[in-house]
RNA sequence: GGCGGAGUGGCCGAGUGGCUUAGGCAAGGGCCUGCAAAGCCCUGUACGCGGGUUCGAUUCCCGCCUCCGCCUCCA
């Protein structure tokens, strides 16, 4: 079995060799964070958290470095309409994205670096690229020569000549062609600096990450991610400054397919952000990771709350079959994967045919719960659960366990053991005008009660 | 203007030159249940439009329409 991922570079699907066997090394374009996440954003995160998952489970160390842009006009300019300094921003909102990545089960990074703090490795950068001709200082500020590199435009497919030239009337324009991108950007009164050989200023987007990639993971590296917007101008200089550099950079390069909100990318910019928190109000975080990782991670997906309210329902259709199998065969550990699932997973991860296959082995399992087959319900129950851990959506897993019950656990089950025992207790006198009265107030109080061969149980119904 | 992507049954969402035409949600019928719920079984015959290639195209080619992303900060 081989992995086959999409290389936008080639615009195509290949096969995946690592640099090193038995390890692969990932850099993701994670958060600049001048606010808080959208769902938009944290797709991204999913999507990639599959891939990671997918590699871990099929035996490769995974480095997986995600970094921090926590310097950019945006941030400056946000603190200063808040009257705070500009860190307090950055922070602010970064813990805001740690927060959601982890309500949505992403696994940490194995490194999260941040922009500020790799100014030394950028000076670095920028020093070479200088030695070799292909960037140059003017008026404190360090730009990149793209007319220095001919293979410029080759990730993106851009040909400099065919571009639509830069509107922004820059009249005081220190570059030497309109397309040569900053570097670094030299400070202007006010701004947050750091030192340079060149002067005093801040980063520019694009260096830092190829800084802090090859810092992490070397010279050259399996697979850089992120979301299809970033491909040009963001991506495309990477590759430039560290190729320009003479380092082979990534050799994979994956993006994720956007998400749209009323025909329109989601972004901080439109106004058309849905942020975590607010779909956490209704949906418990494990629904919303099965939305946003059940379609393909390069289609596009113009977001809605009926899909959002289908996936939910898919989703505990699945986690009820695992809570049901796990009453009769015990807490079993997750099995091997059934091949399909693999062979699907392998094939630039398909998750829309890996979770059918979960499906049907949820059908399987069921009949086996219904024909009271234990053996074979202990089979699927192990397989199911091992096919959801790797999707991040095993609902026995830390962060999903019992993620809408909390505290208030205890009290309830004490209350509604009291309504069932009264509730049995008509029903076997034959009162059930009584028994359906206590179901209807149950179910009325979002308690779902269903009549099982070992007893009544019950569950919190859907939001 | 340039580059890239998408249009699939009521909805979401895969995929493929014909073969068993994924999977889920919703709907209808059945089984099970005191009645339900959950579950299982069955049903629905779709691929934007117009040409072309082919024995045969939703799948390949050409043209067109609509939509999305990028070329400016953005997952």
């Amino acid at each position: 079995m081989t992995l086959r991922l999409y290389d936008t570079s080639t615009r195509s699907v290949r096969e995946f060799v690592p640099l090193v066997e038995g390890q692969v090394t990932v850099y993701l374009c994670g958060a600049t964070v001048q606010a808080p996440p959208h769902i938009g954003h944290i797709r991204s995160g999913v999507g990639f958290d599959v891939l990671r998952r997918w590699l871990t489970a099929t035996g490769r160390r995974v480095i997986y470095c995600r970094n921090v842009t926590d310097i950019d006009d945006k941030i400056l300019r946000r603190a200063a309409d808040e009257s705070v300094p500009w860190w307090e921003i950055a922070a602010r909102n970064e813990r805001a994205f740690t927060a959601a990545y982890d309500a949505l089960g992403c696994l940490p990074p194995t490194v999260e670096p941040r922009a500020t703090g790799h100014v030394p490795e950028m000076i670095t950068l920028m020093r070479r690229l200088i030695d070799r001709g292909h960037a140059y200082a003017s008026a404190g500020d360090v730009y990149f020569d793209v007319r220095s590199l001919p293979d410029y435009g080759a990730l993106s497919g851009q040909r400099p000549a065919d571009m639509q030239p830069a509107d922004d009337a820059d009249p005081g324009c220190a570059k030497r062609s309109p397309l040569d991108f900053a570097l670094w950007k030299g400070a202007k009164p006010g701004e947050p600096a750091w030192e340079t050989p060149w002067g005093p200023g801040r980063p520019g987007w694009h260096l830092e990450c190829s800084a802090m990639a090859t810092k992490y993971l070397g010279p050259a590296f399996d697979i850089h991610g992120g979301g299809l917007d970033l491909v040009f101008p963001h991506h495309e200089n990477e590759v430039a400054q560290s190729r320009a550099a003479g380092d082979g950079f990534a050799r994979y390069w994956l993006h994720n397919g956007l998400l749209t909100m009323a025909g329109e990318k989601m972004s901080k910019s439109l106004g058309n952000s849905l942020l975590i928190p607010e779909v956490l109000r209704q949906w418990r975080p494990v629904e919303l990771r099965y939305y946003l990782a059940t379609p393909h991670y390069r289609s596009p997906i113009e977001y809605s709350g009926e899909a959002l309210a289908e996936a939910a329902a898919a989703y505990r259709r699945i986690e009820s079959f695992v809570t049901r199998a796990g009453e009769l065969v015990g807490d079993l550990p997750p099995g091997a994967v059934p091949p399909a699932f693999c062979a699907a997973m392998d094939d630039d991860l398909g998750v829309p045919q890996a979770i059918a296959v979960v499906h049907t082995a949820v059908r399987d399992g069921n009949a086996a719960l219904a024909g009271g087959d234990k053996t074979a319900v202990a089979d699927r129950y192990a397989e199911v659960r091992a096919m959801l851990g790797v999707l991040g959506l095993d609902p026995l897993t830390d962060p999903w366990r019992d993620t809408r019950r909390g505290d208030l656990v205890s009290v309830v089950d004490g209350l509604v053991a009291v309504a069932l025992e009264q509730r049995a207790a008509a029903r076997a006198r034959k009162d059930y005008a009584a028994a359906d009265g206590i179901r209807a107030g149950l179910t009325g109080a979002g308690i779902q009660v269903e009549d099982t061969p070992t007893g009544p149980r019950w569950t919190l119904a859907g939001a």
